[in-house]
Parts: C-alpha cells; sequence; structure tokens
DNA sequence: TTGTGTGCAAAATCTTTGCACTTCG
DNA sequence: CGAAGTGCAAAGATTTTGCACACAA
C-alpha cells in the first residue's frame, strides 16, 4: 500500500498535475482498506473536498490505474471496485464479507503457464489472479 | 467445452426448463469458440430463434452462470463477457487480440494459498484465475 | 500565461424490473 | 392445467462526452 506523498509523487513524475480532485480521490482510496465503486470512493472524497464530481473519480482512477497505483477489482456481482495498489507485481486477496482488500506478491505460475502454453499454443502475456476469502476479523 | 445436448441436460437436471429462448442462448454461446458480451450473445441467439429477447439473454447467462455452464469473463476494458465452460474446476486463457478462449484446468496453487494465509490471516476460499496472451492463430 | 484538468449537464450504455402473455412439463 | 419463463417497454444504474471555465506549473 501506497502513502498519499508516494502516490502524488508518481503524479507528478509522470507529467501529471496533482489537483486538488486527484488528490482527494488518493485520499479518499487510501481511506479504506478495501476495494469500494467510484460512487463510494466519490462519497469519500467528496468529504475531503466539496467540490469533487464524480466525472473526476472515474478520469483519476482511469489514470491511477494506468500508473498501476490502483487497481481494478472484479467481483462476481458486476466488475465495479477499485483499491489502491502498489507499483510492482502484486495480487489482491478480498475479504467476502467486509470487502477488506490485502495485497500479496509472489505469485509464482511460471510452472503452470508453461504447462498451459505447450498445451494451447498460446503465448501468455499476463494473468489476472485475485483470491477471495474471510479476513481475520471476519472470521 | 460441453455439447448442446450436455449442457441442456445439466439444465433439465437442475429442475430448469428447456425452453426456446435457452436453448438459443446455449448454441449462441458455443457457436463462438471466445468470449461475448450479452449483446453480442443475443445477436447470435436471434439467428437461432430471432424472437428471443435481451433480457432472456441476461437471464439464461446468469443461470448459466449459477451453474457453471458459462463463466463471466473480466477483462481490462469493462466486465461484461461470457464464454462456456465445463463442470469442475477450470480458468479461461484469452487472446487478447481476437478474443479466443480455451479452458485449462489443473491450476496448483495451494502453496500459494497456504503461504498468503499464514502470511495474512485471511481463510481463502475461492480464487479467480484468468491467463491473457496471444493465440496460435494471432502470434 | 497556457494548456491540462474540472464540473456540470446531457447523452449513451448497460442492466434490471413490472407485468401480461406463452409455453414447457 | 399451472407454474415457470418470456418479451416488451420502461425504469434504473452506470459510464462517457462536450464544453466553457478554473487553476497547476
Amino acid at each position: 500500500m501506497s502513502t498519499e506523498h508516494e502516490m502524488v509523487r508518481q503524479l507528478s513524475q509522470a507529467g501529471y498535475r496533482v489537483t486538488r480532485a486527484r488528490r482527494a480521490v488518493i485520499r479518499a482510496l487510501l481511506d479504506d482498506d478495501g476495494y469500494s465503486t467510484p460512487a463510494q470512493i466519490h462519497a469519500r472524497a467528496r468529504s475531503h473536498d466539496p467540490g469533487v464530481g464524480l466525472v473526476s473519480v472515474y478520469r483519476t482512477l482511469d489514470l491511477l490505474s494506468s500508473l498501476r497505483l490502483a487497481r481494478r477489482i472484479h467481483t462476481e456481482d458486476g466488475c465495479h471496485g477499485y483499491a489502491s495498489a502498489s507499483r510492482g507485481h502484486r495480487h489482491h486477496l478480498l475479504c467476502r464479507r467486509c470487502g477488506a482488500a490485502v495485497e500479496f506478491e509472489g505469485c509464482d505460475l511460471s510452472p503452470l503457464l508453461r504447462r498451459v502454453e505447450s498445451e494451447t499454443g498460446y503465448a501468455v502475456e499476463e494473468h489476472l489472479l485475485e483470491l477471495v476469502g474471510l479476513c481475520p476479523a471476519c472470521r
């Protein structure tokens, strides 16, 4: 999980402006240690900065995703979640009850990938992996 | 990949009626060896049975997903795809260029799961895994 | 100062629901 | 026959776009 400062730095380093709206969305993302819908993020962003529009939330989430500072979360009931993310190759582990999200790394899929590649003839380039379960508090 | 006959049998075995609309959706799913949006599936379903409504496509896809005869496909640009699926624990490998989808099985994640569980305290119950790459034809 | 980014309102999508009519079993 | 399922139209929800204005750098 990144800090606000780091995320802001990454934004500006990538040549994007650090605006009020973007700051508010970043704070909203970090406020919650789970994943949230754009609408929920918008609500929290407004508590930091009441003028933020929903449109900017969408645009900022897209931007942060492209910079890998946020990640899209896929759930069974619609796919409208985002969670803050660290740089590098990470995946999320989600609590199905309270929505808490933690990151983990070190998914070693190479044996699987090699096998699937040779079985199918595909060239595998990326993968989507999410784990779902119960967090310690919800158990 | 299941055949139409198998899918129909599963449907009826589970206590659901085998209707024209459901048959058309099943055929539409099997027509294409990739994943498709509800709208695309609707278009193909209509070629089998012009009277099928989009609503029935949505309802049938939900039903088939719950029976594990179809699976929701998650893509970066929206998450609105479905592909036919075999019963049992399988995952999909998708071609990012043409959308072809093949299933594979035997994802051995247990070492990873055990590690993540002990690191996080979560009880992992399920996982979402999708591979994306280029199919033989698109390479 | 200047062009990137914003908010608003409206448009475009996508998905679900209510309801009378069909149809499968 | 009777309940499950359907199609239509309309409602609801979600996401995108156009555009004048604001404000980071």
